[in-house]
DNA sequence: TATGAATGAGCGTTCATTCAT
DNA sequence: GATGAATGAACGCTCATTCAT
């Protein structure tokens, strides 16, 4: 191993410290309250560091989302890549994953949506925008793929499959934040969990064509 | 018309405006990065001239959440109260319904999650507090309503007709916020009310019992 | 009565009305806190009212000062006025005098002081300038004229009198600022009023020639 | 000398640049017409530097009475704790004492009393405000020991100790307080400083049993 | 490369003052 | 004269970002 591939693995080694740090952070506090000296703490690390590896805050946030979208299209191509599951076994399949996707990172999420914020895509380098844009097509891609062989086997409904991951996608997340707002109308615990099985459920009887 | 009544609607007059100036900038800058100073000057007025009407940003700002409320849930007690549609009927008046509460307002849902900080919520007035909660109660219960009566047919599945409303309603504005993220990954217009269109007939199929 | 003479009257009792509410709100919020709208509240008058009747909210409060200078006026050449009181007698009774100026706006005294910043003189017309000049003169003369009789009575000790006016103020002023300011350290009520008269008591001892 | 403690060393030099500009500024322009930034300015630094050093403006304001008290606590404990002394003479250095403490901060007194307000107080931090307490308590304390210890050899009068050392302040303070108000009537300079000699001349007169 | 002290622009909010009615 | 809605300058404070070390 030269020494410049060791300084560059040094490099992506300080990076992902931040990145953690950084979730941490902006899932307790949310993007705005988080402070880059927050999360320099949080890193052990000091606030002029976390310009080294990332341009600015906005940038540092992107990077998160790029994480867990790293994570969902690992687990979407493990799904379409099984040879062995039917479509409606597919359908499971992906419920699980996206479940696990909630699980590994429950409250970025949450926060994903200020990437919306077209003043926060203007402070993100090109690069990084590219790179966000092609995980989020992959990963899109990835679930309508699944739609589309229950379409192509006549087991779905004949619905265009992009949208239906589009839906999909933002029926997950629209619980997720939805359920963790009612903080304004209290309500038990886990309720969110279980609500997340009961719109699975729904939609996947609403995508096949005979119950 | 007496004196007082001419000031009171000069005053709900000054507050609508000073509403539709925040809608506007809320939804093009985001919640954060709008500021006092760009809403004034949108209502024409100065900053100092909006606290005479708004306690502070955060009220200001639940206050629009606070009128698409009063529209969606309008529209819900008609479709409730309308004894001559069966549950089938209902879902479609209910998904016309949520349609034209997308085309009353359609930018202002994307940032109505703000109000799940329980730092925004910390600055709002008891009473205003408690209108939110009494309103959001009411419309998720319109919805519910609907459910119910399905499920008690015998036509719906049999979930709770609560989580269905949660789900229902995370489905409608998950979808909005996605798809108006989308900005990211540009698409052709109109694409969003057509996404929409299918997320409710998913949605509604899903929730039948024999399609 | 001419109606130039009622319009005058007129005039005055408004001023009055506005000093006493200003007075009531001064007191207790102090002169920073205290804002216009506040004192127009009380006066039960509009914040524009009070700009009829005086320049900006510095020459309202200069007016308080001004009210109880005259009022101890008043009492001091009622004092010095008494014939038939000798040196030591006019020293109790000059006492008396201060304690009933202390009662008559006993909160008044401890922002009286604000006067003092040359920012807030600054806004004051020359002519309410030259009659607080003009009455603090007076006060403090009427005060040095007592010591100055004892002094050539041969029963008070050979200072300059008009220090010991100073003196004499400075102490009565002092007690009430520094008691009042006690929430630090906090002590039993009343307190204030017998360190007054102690107070008194040991200057007035040092102020006789035999003990 | 360690790292550490070099950096140390240059905090607290920053501090006391701090302080001493503030100083300046709130002799001149009194607590609220004093700005952040005109203090910044004075001490060559910018807004923000001030709240690296000090959590907030009353903070940094109280700091500066601390630095007094500090100073006229070890002048009382050197009074008290010469033993040499008997106790007509150490009212005589307990004057001198006073005079000291003017002549090393003679502005700053006419600001102290803002400390009182209680909505100061609030935004003070636990310990400085302890601080703050502790230091009062003390230096008060050290100045009625001087009056216990005359009073028990019988040769001040029998007055409540703690009492007169509250009046020896409050004539203190609010001779200063009342001379430097003196613009209003302009008088020669150093006058000061000759009534507060009086002023502490009458009162060891008046103390004394026998004159 | 890493630091962290310093920066300074920017924001929410207040309130003395004005002026059209 | 009286009103009170509107103004807008001003302030305390925060924090993303920079840069000398």
């Amino acid at each position: 191993m030269g020494i410049r591939e060791r300084k560059e693995r040094e490099r992506e080694r300080r990076r992902q410290q931040i990145i953690v740090a950084a979730k941490r952070v902006f899932s307790e506090k949310g993007f705005n309250k988080a402070t880059m000296e927050d999360i320099a703490k949080e890193a052990e690390l000091s606030p002029g560091t976390l310009y080294l590896y990332f341009k600015n805050k906005d940038e540092l946030y992107a990077s998160l989302s790029l994480r867990i979208l790293q994570y969902l299209i690992i687990r979407l191509e493990h799904v379409n890549g099984n040879a062995e599951l039917d479509s409606n076994q597919k359908i499971d399949a992906l419920n699980e994953a996206m479940f696990d996707v909630y699980e590994f990172d429950p409250l970025i999420i949450i926060n994903m949506f200020h990437l919306q914020s077209s003043e926060t895509l203007k402070n993100l380098s090109d690069e990084l925008l590219a790179e966000i844009e092609e995980l989020s097509r992959k990963s899109l891609g990835a679930i309508s793929n699944i739609f589309q062989e229950g379409i192509d086997d006549g087991v779905f409904v004949d619905k265009h499959p992009i949208a239906l991951a589009d839906i999909y996608w933002s029926l997950f997340s629209g619980v997720i934040l939805w359920e963790s707002s009612k903080k304004i109308i209290n309500r038990e615990k886990d309720y969110l969990k279980e609500t997340l099985r009961i719109a699975f459920d729904v939609f996947s009887r609403g995508l096949k064509k005979n119950n």
